[in-house]
Order: C-alpha cells, then sequence, then structure tokens
DNA sequence: GTTGTATTTTGACAGTTGTCAATTATTTTA
DNA sequence: TAAAATAATTGACAACTGTCAAAATACAAC
C-alpha cells in the first residue's frame, strides 16, 4: 500500500479507498481474479488509473486490502491471550463461523476461480499471517517446549489453515465438532493421535 | 506450460528449453525475480518473445519448470515407500542436505529477494507439492488415523517447509540432530512434546 | 474571505504483456 | 533425394502496467 490505512485519513482518502474497495469487490463476482485488471476497477470506480496508483502498488495489493478490511470483524472477536491449545481452537472455530456466516464471501471466492487460486491463497495468507500473530502472543510465555517460539506459533497457524482449507473446500458439510477433532488430532501429533 | 516436457521433446524443444532455463537462472543472479521480465530472458537466450510464450504462459511459470528440473535431482533419492514418521524425516534431510550442498542457488534465492519473496514462496510450492504426493504414498495404508489420509498429508508437508525454512533462513547454522528433533518434536504434537 | 500549504487527482508516456497468422526449419515418408 | 507433414520461430499488434510532473482540489491560519 503506498499509504497508511492505520492513520487518519481524510474524508477524500477514505471516500477513494472505498469505491477501489467496492469496484474490486463487485469485480470479483463477475469473473476471475486473473481476468481483472486494474481498468476494469478504474472503470467502475470512476477513477483514473493514476489515482488506483495513489493508493496501491498492484491488483494484488488492494485484494490484500479487502482482506484486511474483511478481516477486522473476525480479529475483533478473538481474544487475545490466553491458553495455548483453547485459543488456537477458539481462532479455527472463528474462522470457520465466519466463513460458515459469509456463504456469499466463499462462493465468490470459489466461482471463477479453483481453491489453488490465487485468490484463496491471498486470503489465507493474510489469515494465517494473523492467526500466527496472536498465537505468537499465547506461547511466548510458555519456556517448556524444545521448539523455538516463533517455529512453534508457524506451525500452529499453518495447522488452523490446513484444517480450515479441508473444512471450506473438501468436506463443506463437516459440523464443527469432527472439525475441532481433526485439529486436535494434529494438533496432539497426528502419527500417534 | 504450453508443452509436456514429460512426453518426448524434439532437438529444438531442447535446445530452446535449455536456453530459457540459462537465462534465468542468470538473470536470478543479477536482480530479483520481480525486476525480471520476460525481454531481459529473452535478451539473455536470443530468442524472440513470441518464443517464449510458444513454451511458457509467464515468467512465473519458467520458475516453476526451473524448479521441477532442479528437483529432479532430490526427488530421485527419496524412497518411494516406507514407514512413515521414518519417510517424513527422511525426506526434510534430503531437502536440508540438498540445500546446504547447493548455497549458491539459495544465495540466489536471498540475495535479491527476501525470504517471503515470491521467489521462495515459488519454490518452497513446488518442495512441498512434490513432499505431498511422497507422503499421501507413506499414509494411504495406515486406516488407524482418524483424521483424513489426505488433510494428515497436507499436515505433514506443511510442517517439513515450515521447519526447512526455519532451518535455511531463522537458523542457518544449525545441525542436523538439533533440525531432526525439531521435527519430530512437532511431529509428535506441539505441546506436550 | 484571502492567502499559502498540503493533499489528491489527472493525462500522457514509455515500457511490458500475451496473441496471432504467416514464415521458416525440421522431420518423416515415399 | 524430393515432396509432404509436422513442429518451431517470428514480427507486428492491441491491451495493460506503473510513473511522472502538472493541475485541481481541500484544508488551515490569519
Amino acid at each position: 500500500m503506498k499509504i497508511d490505512v492505520t492513520q487518519h485519513l481524510t474524508l477524500g482518502a477514505k471516500r477513494t479507498l472505498k469505491a477501489f474497495r467496492l469496484a474490486m469487490f463487485e469485480a470479483l463476482s463477475e469473473k476471475g481474479f486473473d481476468k481483472i485488471t486494474v481498468n476494469d476497477i478504474c472503470k467502475k470506480s470512476e477513477y483514473p488509473r493514476a489515482t488506483f496508483y495513489n493508493y496501491f502498488d498492484d491488483k494484488f495489493d488492494l485484494l490484500q486490502y479487502l482482506w484486511s478490511y474483511i478481516g477486522k470483524d473476525i480479529l475483533d472477536k478473538i481474544p487475545k491471550n490466553g491458553d495455548e491449545e483453547d485459543g488456537i481452537v477458539k481462532i479455527f472455530n472463528l474462522l470457520l463461523e465466519f466463513f460458515n456466516d459469509h456463504q456469499e464471501l466463499l462462493i465468490n471466492i470459489t466461482k471463477n476461480n479453483g481453491s489453488d487460486s490465487h485468490l484463496w491463497h491471498s486470503m489465507s495468507g493474510y489469515l494465517r499471517h494473523e492467526a500466527n500473530i496472536l498465537i505468537y502472543n499465547y506461547c511466548k510465555e510458555n519456556n517448556q517446549v524444545k521448539v523455538p517460539v516463533k517455529l512453534l506459533a508457524r506451525f500452529y497457524s499453518d495447522l488452523i489453515i490446513a484444517v480450515l482449507e479441508w473444512c471450506l473446500f473438501e468436506q463443506p458439510d463437516i459440523d464443527v465438532d469432527t472439525a475441532d477433532e481433526y485439529l486436535i488430532s494434529l494438533l496432539n501429533g497426528g502419527l500417534n493421535a
């Protein structure tokens, strides 16, 4: 991003950001992400290309911003500290719940794009990153493990995303209890669980 | 890829593929992947752009092909079946060994690109994919686990890449035994290990 | 309200991308 | 070896990308 959205934004900047956000969201419901051009976004938002590049590096950058905007809703619900295992399961359940509550978003993500598309990769990458930060905070107090905390947090966030992807794309009709069972099984070691 | 490199290739096709492979490899040692253009590759290989597009969709596609070409060396060494845990550790050790033996490759990957760059993501994505196929074959006989085999294999390949990345970028002077310890700890459940 | 400053918007540009039908080279067959 | 068939190469094209310095707008202080 060319600007810092965590700082104070002028009315104009807010208006423009919103227009680009909505334009991308609309475009995503119409065609695959790789077919969407910056020109498409600019036509929809009625801004010239140069304005787009005042805010974003490219269309990937806008997508990233879109996820972070949507993601605020989920992240606010997650407790900032607590027990490791509980925290991990909690994050996972909130993510699963979020996608159940936003079926239409998931449909847009998969409609014109495969589950291996850039679109899902970009979103899951964002979620993994945010989960990683939260989990690192859960883990950093715990010095009893043999493994470096940063690696441990990475391991947990990878796991959450893996099970989430499984539930969304491979077994969409799964119930929460079974999903949690999968997660906890792997959390406690895949082999002997 | 526009052509199937597993099928028989004519002399001309082999010659051209090699030229593009070498051109990309050389370009990577000179600048960051995102700064490399198809034009650069074509200048180096002395082929016109249109020829490039007869073989590859884009520069990402060529990169993918480059990894698969380089990766043949590693993959051939890995036993095609065996015990789960042993197999996973074996794959991990071969990957670690490979990068120790090819320091200059790793340097090229990191020199003009961060560890979070497209370049490493592309390579690790390829390795994860290949590891996943091998591990799936190890696991598919084992019906005693609660978790779907496909998810289990995904979990293991994610884990291998996570520990590999840790060893290459966060703790480059790590010894193999410590690395294996990390891997096995996480394999047996991060929390109670 | 006017002035000056900072921010946002803009059109135009040079370079890059991916595709096409036409050309050239290579291999196969007779 | 010559003709036919197949495969590889090519230049030219239209569309897209990202950047710039100039213009327009919003905002603050007086």
